[in-house]
DNA sequence: AAAGCGCCCTGAAGGC
DNA sequence: TGCCTTCAGGGCGCTT
C-alpha cells in the first residue's frame, strides 16, 4: 500500500539507476491495469532517454526526451531495477529494458496501478491538473486548509484525504496527523478554526517528513500485513484499536469514516 | 458544487 | 486440511 513516503522513496531509489539511460524496449505482459496501458506507449518510449524521475502526489513521472510517462503504484505496485535476464515473477507486468542490461520492472498484484503517456506538459494531464498542493511545499499551510474548508460539512478526515485539497495524505497518515493534532476525525471540516488547521498542517508535514526520512533506510522491511516496518515503530493511532492512548490511556477506537478504517482517541480528539 | 458510493483486482483471513 | 466467502484498499467517476 504505497503511501506518499514510499512513492518518494521509490523515486529516490530508482532515479540514479535510470537517469541518463535509454529505453531499448518496453515489454508489456499485462495491459489491464486501472486503465489499459495505451497501445501507443511502446512507440513513445522505445529508444527515448530517461532524463529525470519526478513525482506529483503519488504519481511518478518518467521525464523523457519526447515527453513524460505517468506511473501510479496503486495499492500493491512496486518498481525495482533488476538485471534484464532476471526471471519474471507473477505480476511483473512491465519491463523498461534499459541500455545497461538492466530493466526497470513494474510489479502490481492487484492492478490498481497505472501507466500512461502524459506528453510534453505532464502537469496539464487531466489526472494532475486539478490536484491540490504538495504537503511538503510552501503553498500547503493551515490557512490553505482553513480557506478551502469553509461551508464544507464532510468529516475533516475525508477532507484532508481529498487530493483536490492536498495530495498524498493516505489513510494511515490522516489518522496519525489528526491524532497528533487532537482533532476528532468526524468533525465537520468547516467547523475547525484557523489556529487548529495551522496545527493540523504542521502535523501532516511532520508525519510525512518523518516517514520519508525513515523510508530511505528501512523500506525493505515489510511486515506480513503489508504495512512497512518503519510504520510500526512510530504509529501512535493507526492499527491500535483497543490499545491505550499514548497520552491518556483511554482505549483507542476504530470507526469507518468515508469507507475507510479510522483510528482515534475518543478523549484527546475533539 | 458537494457528498456518497460503486468499481477495478488479488491475497489474506475467516467460517464451516 | 481445504474449499468457499468476505473484505480491504486508492482514487476515479458516476449518481444523487
Amino acid at each position: 500500500m504505497p503511501e506518499l513516503p514510499e512513492v518518494e522513496t521509490t523515486r529516490r531509489g530508482i532515479a540514479p539507476h535510470v537517469k541518463g539511460r535509454r529505453i531499448e524496449s518496453l515489454v508489456i505482459r499485462q495491459r489491464q491495469l486501472r486503465w489499459p496501458i495505451p497501445g501507443s506507449l511502446k512507440r513513445y518510449l522505445t529508444g527515448t532517454q530517461i532524463n529525470d524521475v519526478g513525482r506529483r502526489a503519488k504519481y511518478l513521472l518518467l521525464h523523457c526526451d519526447n515527453g513524460s510517462a505517468l506511473l501510479h503504484l496503486g495499492m500493491s505496485g512496486s518498481l525495482r531495477v533488476v538485471p534484464s535476464a532476471q526471471p519474471v515473477m507473477t505480476h511483473d507486468h512491465v519491463d523498461f529494458q534499459l541500455s545497461d542490461g538492466r530493466s526497470l520492472r513494474f510489479n502490481d498484484p492487484r492492478r490498481f496501478g497505472a501507466l500512461l503517456w502524459a506528453g510534453r506538459d505532464p502537469h496539464q494531464h487531466p489526472l494532475l491538473a486539478s490536484l491540490g498542493p504538495e504537503p511538503l511545499s510552501r503553498e500547503f499551510t493551515g490557512q490553505h486548509l482553513h480557506r478551502r474548508s469553509r461551508e464544507r460539512r464532510c468529516a475533516v478526515k475525508s477532507f484532508i484525504m481529498d487530493a483536490h485539497q492536498v495530495v498524498g495524505v493516505g489513510n494511515i497518515y490522516a489518522s496519525e496527523a489528526l491524532y497528533h493534532a487532537g482533532i476528532h476525525p468526524r468533525r465537520p471540516a468547516g467547523r475547525i478554526s484557523a489556529k487548529r488547521y495551522e496545527l493540523l498542517a504542521q502535523c501532516i508535514r511532520e508525519v510525512l517528513r518523518d516517514a520519508i526520512a525513515a523510508g530511505g533506510t528501512t523500506l525493505r522491511d515489510f511486515t506480513a500485513d503489508g504495512i512497512p516496518g518503519y510504520f510500526s515503530q512510530s504509529l501512535a493511532a493507526y492499527g491500535r484499536e483497543g490499545l491505550p492512548c499514548l497520552a491518556c490511556d483511554t482505549p483507542l477506537r476504530c470507526e469507518v469514516i468515508g469507507q475507510r478504517a479510522s483510528f482515534f482517541c475518543p478523549r484527546c480528539q475533539r
